[in-house]
DNA sequence: TTAAAATATGAAAAGCTTTTCAAGGAGAGT
DNA sequence: ACTCTCCTTGAAAAGCTTTTCATATTTTAA
């Protein structure tokens, strides 16, 4: 591949003067400058951005590190992200972490290695290994989607408990007087235990007891949404289910309807993500919508403005909107 | 920033020495070395990977550019992508272009400056401006998803039209007499033109005349899978359906239910791409699965054959694999 | 004990671009 | 005609790592 010197011989000038034309930044003689030009038009010629990267210790690359971008949600985000990082001259390094705090740890290492200027984050939980890295890090983080409180870390995150708080308070305020969550695994905080919290607030709010709270753990899965429905029919008569993620809130709805049990007229479902296949399925299931292509958005803006110094929130808080379709009309 | 250098001074010894133990390139005295280490460990110190690269002509690094990652076909290709890189020491720069050529010329422009050792790309058509720079460029590049059938361009395929021919010979070996197709549109040549060409094949194969086809076109969107089959149902008396992807499918099936038509008892349906929805659904959908994943890793396998000197095939077709749901028993 | 071989180590160059600095040339003003 | 300015231009250094080459030291063999 050509350099900048076999384009200053083939154009007859010294290399400074190449460079000069390419960045605009001085004046040349504008017959050389045409000279130049022109063979640059010829060649093809691309300057070396590894060159200029260690000149100017600044790659205008970013990494993103995702459990797992087959994942609707995680594919928007770094939609999101690629889209805006491109709109301000950045490309981005695609990691992808399976959840593991191992794996997670060895991409930052690889992307301190490739001089990333930013790093975007979005995993479950900061190990001490994790902060280590964080702390001997000169790279700016961003963090998306669990509550990190730490230092002065920038976090993004999703309010889960207010989310589901309203979207609960919005079954009650439907007249309903007894609904049933299926919730993800507890342990898990911000789509297990936050959530299952709002629920715990807005069925408080409402009149009922915490100790008749009716509720069934599951685990993500549409099976585990189907088991949970048919446990909570077997022990109580409820007119609305809420599940703290859609895949659930279909397993529920396929009980139901294979029961006889009809949605919504006999029983409303309300779900959480808005996953393409809550407006497609019949009913067409309500939901919580979370705008992660907005999250990417946020996180590379964030990123950009701490790589150049500027001051940011060190804390924000995603917007969500509960949407009204026809399993909870 | 720490360069080795610092180490260097810190450990009392030369860069040389420094690098021969990052490396374990040479021997060194067992007592540097420890000592080199361990200053290795407290400083977290990692080389530039741009220098090394600036050194080597070399970053260990592929471009990926895929028309939108948020399509779940491309975030499991780009999944396999990533893993697979991976597993080979190599890292992805991911770009989208929203199928607009001007956008995806303007990704490789960038991709050669940041000097990838690569390019995956998955695009659907070739213009000279792509040829153009395909021919100067002296990067590898593998094409995935439409037949390129350009020079020695290494490229991945979907065979769409034997795929398509298989699922539709499919259904005539059920015993069905009738079937109509909702295409894609037929300028579109993989996904559009050649899928039709399947089901044009395995009809006249079975005694159809060419004339008395049945088929709509429609724009692979679920509205657009609901309307053909009104129309389909408006002319013909049909015992089957294949549409050219899923969510047409799926707006084929709904129109079919409104209209208390049942699935698959009077009308059976199949569609294309194994959406995960797809499974989902009720009834569940008969499909053509074409796994993305794998798609992937023989991408990333081709480019690093390339990339070593490796003879490769240079036109590989992807397995396919008929799916039966409930939709078509 | 001495020559030869093996081992260990640092200096320096290469890889490519940008920018600074110095110098050369041309034009303007006196 | 001479000096001062402004405009152009090229040489060289910086940024960081690796590897080669040469040197210094130690070990082995005779």
């Amino acid at each position: 591949m050509l350099n900048i010197k076999d384009i200053a011989k083939l154009a007859g000038v010294s290399p400074a003067t190449v460079s000069r034309v390419i960045n605009n930044s001085a004046n040349v003689n504008e017959e050389k400058r045409q000279r130049v030009l022109e063979v640059l038009e010829q060649t093809g010629y691309k300057p070396n951005s590894l060159a200029r990267g260690l000149l100017y210790n600044k790659t205008f690359t970013l990494g993103v590190v995702v459990p797992d971008i087959s994942n609707i949600n995680f594919s928007e985000f770094v939609k999101g992200i690629e889209i805006e990082a491109r709109q301000n001259n950045y490309n981005i390094i695609l990691m992808t972490s399976g959840n593991e705090p191992e794996r997670e740890v060895e991409c930052f290492e690889i992307l301190k290695e490739k001089r990333v200027d930013g790093i975007i984050f979005a995993g479950t939980i900061l190990t001490d290994r994790h902060k280590l890295h964080i702390d001997n890090s000169t790279i700016p983080f961003v963090v998306f989607g669990q509550d990190f409180e730490y230092k002065s870390l920038i976090s993004i995150n999703i309010d889960n408990i207010k989310a589901s708080y309203d979207a609960v308070k919005y079954l009650y305020s439907k007249g309903i007087k007894k609904i049933a969550m299926i919730t993800g695994p507890l342990w898990d905080k911000a789509a297990g235990y936050d959530r299952y919290t709002g629920f715990l607030k807005a069925s408080i709010e409402n009149g009922i007891n915490q100790r008749d709270l009716i509720y069934k753990e599951g685990d993500f899965t549409i099976s585990s949404g189907y088991e949970a429905m048919k446990k909570i029919l077997k022990e109580e008569r409820v007119e609305a289910v809420f599940a703290a993620n859609d895949f659930m809130a279909l397993g529920a709805i396929k009980y139901l309807l294979d029961n006889d049990v009809k949605v919504p007229q006999d029983i409303k479902v309300v779900g959480f993500d808005d996953n393409p296949i809550a407006k497609i399925y019949t009913p067409s299931l309500s939901t919580v919508k979370i705008d992660f292509y907005r999250a990417g958005v946020l996180s590379v803006n964030a990123i950009i403005s701490c790589i150049n110094g500027i001051e940011v929130e060190n804390k924000m808080l995603l917007e969500y909107e509960i949407i009204e379709r026809q399993s909870s009309i």
